[in-house]
DNA sequence: TTGTAAGCGTTATCAG
DNA sequence: CTGATAACGCTTACAA
């Protein structure tokens, strides 16, 4: 259960032993030091290549005090959203010289909570976090802000102001944006599902939304409002609720593109047609949006750019000295929107 | 370029100072030994907490010669059959106390071979690894194998023999499931679009095929074969060179879904009639090819499963002392396969 | 330009 | 049950 290594891998101090000079020669030969000669760095580098040197970033990381890992914590990679955002941002921070440490929470708040300890004590340089749906309280990220490691929430973020980087999306727009989408092509029994609503998102999502069918006096009645977690199965049973009355909505907004998919399906089998009887649209710009039939209209988050706003952060933080705690607050980074028309709306 | 940190964290020693005692004797509380006394063990772990004490997994390490970090370098994490097998992947090893640093190569040899040195520093307990499109040398692996460290190669495997861990789908089976199946249906005139032949799956998803063929004595006429990387994009021109000609194929073997649906969409957009005029069978069963119109039919690859096999083989080969390189082998395991039939057959 | 020596934080060993 | 010590591999003042 505790298994070790032999003792079979190269040290620098083997090295500098079969060449006959001080360790800290040969540190700082294959550190490309200014301070060593041509000759022996050259004479290092081929010794440590024939001996089969490889450069250990545990001890190194010991030494420095960083570990060049960066921390990153997801609800779950299985979203398109987060696919491309990690994508981009891995990019960045690879061409950076950073390796990232891609972690699930699963939605579960233990997990992540577990998640953060972990990464803490792996001593990663700097940590990434996208919130699960109930995170409320988010005291389990303080130790990275009281010893000054740089803490970026990104998407979804914490509710309550705090002293961390924080870049999101512009979700209150986004809301407005599909709220005033649906009023413009008519529709005026309008349904809603969302969230829940202790997720930064679906919070403002559900504000912009709100807010823009007031401008037109339109009403969200409280029985054409779901909040869940927007699976499948979850929308399904949404929808039969919805639909389920005398009175059948003509509009609806889904706060993501899975329940989308499912309304459009819904539709399908309960021969609604769309966009005729049921205007519908979705949140993400999910790829799949775009192959179903009809297509769906859904909100852009433009998730690379975002991850790059992510990256710029990261990166500024971890250059500036980050020697005193506390000091790494800023203002949120608000990423723009954007509505992608399609065919069933 | 360098920053570090200041000293404000507190290590056992501090704790061990505090309390009057040795840092071995906190280690050992901290560790749950059970040589230390329950009393001590209580004291130590108020103090731990009292001071804000936290574990530093990175000396821990270089002192045990063991990170409890798995690493996995993936082509692209934005593909389905990756997204899922991760998931089940990270589930099982998070379960065993390992943490993965997930890496993507973007089907990038160089990448992929930086990423091997790079996790190979980091002293990563363990390896897995899906190939590019492109490896066919390994050796960036070896020094792996060298010094013991558990190496599995899972879906896109080395062609070449290897002393590593193999988990592999039964691509074979599947190529001869899709041609029999476009048999069966009644196709005589088929094309097939395939990956490159550098890469292990698309040479047995094509052997496969060409068998199932062979005993029927339908031939695969050569300008109805294709191989590329498969992206819509390539996925569209290769459509539009086989259904350029006089006679068209009334059969198509997409060797993966993307391309799939890229048919499914060009047949849209040409008026050919699917499943009547043309039949299409893609690869993976990506939830995609269930929400297109018509659905598709494909072969399913039970990522979860080839994850579980993965998780076994890792945690077994971790529990086995590690100490004999080259004794790590073992015979490749083959995941089956299924079809899933839906409307384009 | 190179060497010496100390130390990063933890833990195994050995002795008590 | 507890303590002293050394070591994991690397880096960096400081000294030569």
């Amino acid at each position: 259960m505790t298994p070790k290594k032999p003792r079979s891998e190269k040290s620098i101090v083997d090295i500098a032993k079969a060449l006959g000079i001080s360790p800290a020669t040969v540190s700082r030969a294959l550190n490309n030091s200014s301070r060593i000669s041509e000759a022996t760095r050259r004479r290092v580098k081929e010794m440590a290549k024939e001996m089969g040197y490889r450069h250990n970033s545990m001890a190194s990381s010991l030494r420095n005090r960083r570990s060049n890992i960066i921390g990153l914590i997801v609800p779950r990679i299985s979203m398109y959203f987060h696919v491309f955002f990690i994508t981009a941002l891995q990019r960045r921070l690879q061409i950076a010289g950073y390796n990232l440490m891609i972690c699930q929470s699963n939605d579960s708040v233990s997990v992540e909570r577990e998640l953060a300890n972990s990464l803490y004590s792996a001593r990663v340089d700097a940590l990434v976090v996208s919130l699960t749906l109930y995170t409320e309280d988010v005291s389990h990220f303080d130790g990275f802000l009281a010893q000054g490691i740089p803490l970026v929430f990104y998407d979804r973020v914490p509710t309550m102001p705090t002293p961390a980087f924080i870049v999101k999306g512009d979700d209150y727009r986004g809301g407005m944006l599909a709220g005033n989408h649906l009023l413009v092509a008519g529709c005026r029994r309008i349904a809603y599902v969302s969230g829940p609503l202790s997720c930064s998102i679906y919070q403002e999502r559900t504000r912009g939304f709100v807010d823009a069918l007031a401008t037109r006096s339109v009403s969200l009645p409280e029985h054409w409002v779901c909040h869940h977690e927007l699976t499948a199965e979850n929308a399904r049973r949404s929808l039969r609720l919805l639909f389920g009355g005398n009175e059948k909505p003509d509009g609806l907004f889904a706060a993501n593109d899975t329940t989308a998919i499912a309304a459009v399906e819904f539709a399908r089998e309960h021969g609604i047609r769309v966009p005729e009887e049921l205007k519908i649209i979705g949140y993400s710009n999910d790829p799949r949006t775009s192959i179903i039939t009809p297509s769906i209209t859904s909100i852009e988050q433009f998730p690379s750019e975002m991850a790059d706003k992510v990256a710029d952060t990261l990166i500024s933080a971890l250059k500036h000295s980050p020697d005193a705690p506390g000091t790494i607050a800023g203002r949120p980074v608000i990423c723009p929107v954007d509505l992608v028309r399609r065919t069933t709306t």
